[in-house]
DNA sequence: TATTGTTATACTCTATAACTATA
DNA sequence: TATAGTTATAGAGTATAACAATA
């Protein structure tokens, strides 16, 4: 096994990474779909990247999670929405909603309200507050969306933007019922 | 603001949804960056999809996190490694490290060795049943992974990867320390 | 019966920081 | 002094499940 500062030199360059990967499968005798997992791998670490880069950059300053950012964000756009599909919007299941509409609500940026015809729905808008708070961010933190894709050539941004839509839509489809994969489908 | 089912199917459309942020931040009268929007906020959906898939499905029935996994495939890719360039490889803090390296070795999939050039050190192995189960477990998670980004153009996953290394590195240079600091990467 | 939102439990991961042992 | 790893705390987020109110 190598010493740790050769690790350090190989894994700080990807292309030897991937070299090093390619290796280990050839010697493994696995057969690999090198796309698939280069995707796969560089779109986890952008993520996690781009989501620690605002958390301690443009949201630690409004003292706001990158999910409660989401969840202003969806509300200033679509001008309010109803408690279910702002968890789906903003990716979290309904009991983390709750939890981040709790902190919201105390901090006078949103409010909830049971709707009248189904009172089983509560609708959420942004109070005058946090339209301004999103107002004032959002400038902020799409100039850091700037500096941090402004490393992606120009003339690639709207494939990996439709490719990254794309690949969504299909994870979206391999979630769905496993009609095709008998057996596949008692976990829980 | 439109009902809840009006609201669902303009987000299931991206298409739509992105024409209603347009119009939006329009209606604002702020100059937005559209495509580092579109590619940061695709991301993020993206990772979010791939990390609950593969832990609802390959994972799952492994009984292995995600970070977990992570860790056993970059143990095995590099043949065993660092502690400290394990954390950094796997995108951990050192401290979940040490929690993720106490859950596998009490499974006895890795094992943790003091260094004796250096005993502040620990280098981390697997052990042959952590092979096993990355060499069972590895290509099921391929083939997935495959699945996953079937929906992507096949001429444009290498741009896509590509693009989102460019994107890692782009902000990994954002999160350089001000100059003024003198050269040290820590973690608390 | 089914759905929505809330509450609760247990677990994972994060940031931060103190602590140890080494260097 | 600095570094590596462990431990501790507080706070998000997750899955899961129970629950009340409502449909």
């Amino acid at each position: 096994m190598a010493d740790g500062s050769t690790h350090r030199r190989r894994l700080d360059d990807p292309v030897a990474a991937e070299r090093d990967i390619a290796a280990r499968l050839d010697r493994a005798g696995l057969e690999v779909d090198y796309d698939a997992l280069s995707v796969v791998s560089n779109v986890y670490r952008a993520a996690t990247a781009i989501r620690r880069h605002m958390e301690r950059t443009v949201l630690a300053a409004e003292r706001l999670s990158w999910t409660a950012f989401v969840a202003l964000w969806v509300l200033w756009v679509w001008d309010g929405m109803e408690s279910r599909h702002l968890a789906v919007e903003a990716g979290v299941s309904k009991g983390t909603l709750t939890g981040v509409l709790d902190t919201l609500e105390r901090r006078g940026l949103v409010r909830r309200r049971r709707q009248e015809d189904d009172r089983r729905l509560v609708t959420v808008t942004l109070t005058a507050d946090g339209d301004a708070l999103i107002t004032r961010v959002y400038p902020a933190f799409n100039a850091e969306e700037t500096r941090l894709t402004g490393s992606v050539a120009a003339e690639h941004r709207a494939v990996v933007a439709a490719g990254l839509r794309d690949l969504v839509r299909g994870v979206d489809v391999a979630a769905e019922p496993p009609l095709t994969r008998p057996g596949a489908g008692t976990d829980g």
